[in-house]
RNA sequence: UGCCGAAUGGUGUAACGGUAGCACGACUGCCUCUGGAGCAGUCUGUCAUGGUUCGAAUCCAUGUUCGGCAGCCA
């Protein structure tokens, strides 16, 4: 079913993509379908070019590109790789992103085409473009062409090259092809305007000379084509309709415009520009990221502190939430932020629908129950999801000796604090109440574990259960307890817009030294010994978790948060 | 100071000449064996100044502010 977002069935993701509500592009595309002026088709693509990981940005625009696909009966939405710079590509990146495609919850089915599977059209499109006197080979150098171009507000000098004959120019580009020139020396430029005042009219290069091998077409090519010269022409080429891109091309639409127009071409796509998606406490630029995976600032491009899909992947983000948030963010032409919170809120929600529920001591203290019986251990039963009656429920040990949080005791309690505390009762979770009588310190004053009583009669379910106290707090059998590491994700950085150039700083500046802490000695209820990466699960009262898919081994867990639960404790702290 | 584009609460968006709405967030309260979830409510907005009109966020004019553009990158 190409086009419709598929769940992951390994994952046992569930719910498709919401529909989105309509945007301008969208209602561009309904006024095209009115009007017939693409005869009723839908061609979309998503191009990216080979050369570093998808980010959420990507994500955003890949729900574009194929939900207006999948929205419109009979639509279509090809994966394009814009591999047309071979000095940077790699099919590293073609792979993960594929992978990442699919993962978000797209297919492309059969239509995924290179931009470098068109290179020879493209050749034969540029010999059109020289016998129409609308191309020349020039030998300007690249300062030279700088100094050529002009500025913004100064008019550019036209080059001296510019009026080669057109067999002249039929001649030199072949052996530019057949690779007589070394890098560098020549281009092909369109004979546009050097007075436009829009500089990528101001005689473009259209194809440069690199020998270097390229990802696909081997040592078959030296000359490449640009950006702009091959992008139109290769929507074109695939019959697209509708070529959305980002903002910072809308100055290039008169010159995507200029080579369809003056060359015979099977079609003419319409460009229409969006807004990217800029998130807070974050960065989103390819080349930013690449510094962070190739300084070691991360652990790679798939860290779960990365807002790369695969990063996403890896923290346990699910393919739903992020098709929601891309959903709720809506597409615009306003370059604004987008408040982190409202992605953290997506993977809340939809974690919250799915997550088992377990509980998990993460920053464990001992607890003494003096009053329960030595060697007798209940299975209490306990509710799998909330959310969820058809996740049905399980049993978790209980006995004398278990842990709880270290931060659910505070032996001086500020106000409103609702949790353990001398003299005070607390419920455990799905068990008893307990009171505390005691603390026990060692020599250094450091507590080692508390000793408290059990209400036998509060016991959950009993007779006389429905007793109140004010807190309820998770805990785990020491007996039955199961060990894991725990990394706990925070933002990357420490600021809304690291790159914003604040002062001048350095985006790496900003990084926030605490976006990841690693806990050792975190003790799980049983049922979590066996737990496979794909579970998420919700620690009550903590957060969302999941295995880690690289390093959790069934006698090592490591467990990744995928995000915390609101917590209105904290909130109210931090008063 | 050239060209292109954009401005609606703290944030993201809707309203397409006719009641400025939704979501996030924040703040109350209710509820709760998760200080989670849920429920109820409150908060804050049309960049400015003119004009057209019975009526303007919407149309016009001027201005302001912000973003993008000077790779043989995409």
């Amino acid at each position: 079913m190409p086009n419709s977002p598929s769940a992951d069935p390994n994952a046992g993701e569930g719910a498709a993509a919401p529909q989105a509500a309509s945007d301008f592009v969208r209602d561009i595309v309904a006024e095209d379908n009115r009007t017939g002026k693409h005869g009723g088709r839908v061609v979309t693509r998503f191009p990216p070019e080979p050369n570093g990981y998808l980010h959420i940005g990507h994500a955003k625009s890949i729900c574009l590109n194929f939900g207006i696909a999948a929205d419109n009966k009979g639509g279509i939405c090809h994966l394009r790789f814009d591999d047309t710079n071979p000095t940077r590509e790699d099919v590293e990146y073609v792979d993960s992103i594929q992978e990442d495609v699919r993962w978000v919850g797209f297919d492309w089915g059969k239509n995924m085409f290179y931009a470098s599977d068109y290179f020879g059209k493209l050749y034969d499109f540029a010999v059109q473009l020289i016998k129409l006197g609308k191309a020349y080979v020039c030998d300007l150098t690249p300062d030279e062409m700088i100094a050529y171009r002009g500025a913004p507000s100064v008019p550019g000098k036209e080059s001296p090259y510019r009026n080669r004959s057109v067999e002249e120019n039929l001649d030199l580009f072949a052996r530019m092809r057949a690779g007589e020139f070394a890098d560098g020396a020549k281009t092909l430029r369109a004979k546009i305007d050097m007075a436009s005042p829009n500089i990528h009219m101001r005689d473009p290069a259209l194809y440069r000379i690199r020998k270097v091998d390229h990802h696909r077409t081997g040592s078959q090519w030296c000359i490449y084509p640009m950006y702009d010269y091959a992008h139109c022409l290769s929507d074109s080429i695939e019959g697209i309709t509708h070529s959305i891109c980002t903002l910072e091309f809308e100055v290039h639409r008169p010159l995507y415009d200029w080579i369809l127009d003056e060359l015979k071409t099977p079609c003419h796509p319409q460009q229409i520009e969006f807004a990217r998606l800029n998130l807070s406490y974050t960065v989103m630029s390819k080349r930013k990221l690449l510094q962070l995976v190739e300084e070691s600032l991360v652990s790679g491009w798939d860290d779960p502190r990365m807002p790369t899909i695969a990063g996403l992947r890896r923290r346990g983000v699910t393919p739903e939430a992020i098709r929601h948030f891309c959903a709720r963010i809506g597409v615009t032409k306003y370059n604004g932020m987008t408040d982190i919170a409202l992605l953290e809120h997506s993977i809340r929600e939809d974690l919250n629908r799915r997550a088992l529920r377990v509980m998990a001591v993460l920053k464990p203290i001992k607890v003494v129950l003096t009053n329960y019986p030595e060697g007798k251990v209940e299975d209490l039963e306990a509710v799998n999801n909330p959310e969820d009656a058809s996740a049905g429920t399980r049993k978790v040990p209980f006995s004398r000796v278990i842990y709880i949080e270290r931060d659910d005791f505070m032996e001086v309690p500020p106000k409103k604090f609702f949790r353990l505390f001398p003299g005070n009762e607390v419920r455990l979770r799905y068990a008893y109440i307990i009171k505390c009588e005691s603390v026990v310190k060692d020599a250094n004053g450091q507590i080692t574990e508390l000793h408290c009583t059990v209400d036998p009669d509060s016991k959950s379910g009993g007779p006389t259960a429905g007793r109140k106290v004010k807190g309820t707090i998770h805990w785990v059998s020491a007996a039955h307890a199961v060990e894991a590491e725990t990394r706990l994700y925070d933002r990357l950085f420490t600021v809304e817009e690291p790159d914003g150039g604040k002062e001048g700083r350095d985006f790496k500046s900003f990084l926030n030294p605490n976006s990841l802490e690693t806990l050792a000695g975190c003790k799980l209820e049983p049922s979590l010994a066996n737990a496979a990466p794909e579970s998420r699960y919700q620690f009550e009262r903590l957060g969302y978790f999941r295995a880690d898919p690289k390093d959790s081994k069934p006698n090592k867990l490591v467990f990744n948060r995928i995000v915390s639960l609101r917590d209105s404790w904290a909130k109210e702290q931090s008063k």
